[in-house]
DNA sequence: GTCCGATGCGTAGCCCGCTACGTACTTGTC
DNA sequence: GACAAGTACGTAGCGGGCTACGCATCGGAC
């Protein structure tokens, strides 16, 4: 049996202050309770410490921006659904990298002459240029993360896998409901 | 030896379609270099879940609120600083959460009779009702996940802390930068 | 050829996280 | 008591994700 919600534990005097609450005991504490609120926190963290690596190393692009250029690297010229289905993420968040790359000169669109809804979406010069300079970060970066995951002693990559599969078959929301059921 | 960053396996036609890319598929392949991607597709994933789950049951909250009810629950009247760093997030994120919470009403701030700085935050009846509504389903969700890492044959949370615990030690900038040096 | 549903892309609007900065109020020190 | 340094909270501004909606174009059915 799962242990329950934490009830207050003793109620402080409302106007004494509590001790010293720390995030990784806190949240810790909570079990699953906080498990997602943790991983939030950890991707987050990495978004933000590598926004600023980049800033640091003058790279002058977005961390999210890395899928987009390798996919472009690798097929020449695509249009924003084909990114949107290799990346898994709604089209207009596709949309909102995309045309700021483009306003930085990294990215341009065709004209496609066979679908006049879609343009296909190439890099230029100055983002390939670009795209070479990050490499060797995205490279220092892996390596990093395989160290990183090592130190663990567990297959993330292959836990990551696992949650998405398991996830895409039964939904978190389905899941929560019907555990809900369940209780009832 | 890591498997380097994949090249352009063969330059399509600019013209042509490319072949139907699946996220899990692409995002899969890259190993390392996409593993923040996935990890913020999953945890966002969940987060947009959980909101529209929310609505559905009425229960008339964020998601993110939770950790602020159960502390404010467990603990009577807490002020932005005592939430901020038990959730170890930037306070202005934690002002942000809050100054919604109060404008609805689930929440009411009292001043602070040593420090008129600050306000110390409690709960209003409304929000203890919200609180008292939405556990179940936080229950419920806390099975659906404990339920979903027992799947996964992995300790996922002894992994998420030790990754914490890895990455307070030794920050994912610093590995990097660490790792880009030995390259050169 | 015409019509209607499907598709591609873009916009609007909401919430999340962060850093940088401003403004009170406290506190420590001379 | 006065002043500097530190602290608590709030705001501004940037980037990210999503859903809902609008518009033009495509494509298949008739």
């Amino acid at each position: 049996m799962p242990q329950s919600i934490p009830t207050p534990p003793r109620p402080l005097r409302d106007d004494v202050a509590i001790g010293a609450l720390h995030a990784r005991d806190y949240l810790g504490s909570l079990g699953a309770l906080g498990l997602t609120a943790r991983l939030k926190r950890l991707t987050d963290g990495l978004l933000h410490e590598a926004r600023a690596l980049y800033d640091e190393l003058g790279l002058g692009i977005e961390p999210n921006w890395h899928l987009v250029f390798l996919l472009l690297e690798a097929h020449g010229a695509l249009t924003v659904t084909e990114i949107t289905t290799a990346l898994g993420v709604a089209h207009p968040s596709v949309v909102a990298m995309t045309t700021r790359m483009i306003e930085r000169g990294l990215v341009k669109p065709h004209p496609n002459p066979t679908d006049a809804r879609s343009k296909r979406l190439r890099l230029t010069p100055k983002g390939r240029a670009r795209l070479a300079a990050a490499k060797p970060v995205w490279e220092a970066s892996r390596a990093a993360l395989e160290t990183l995951m090592g130190e663990t002693g567990v297959d993330v990559l292959g836990l990551v896998a696992s949650l998405e599969r398991a996830l895409e078959a039964r939904s978190y929301r389905t899941r929560t409901l019907d555990a809900r059921v369940e209780e009832t």
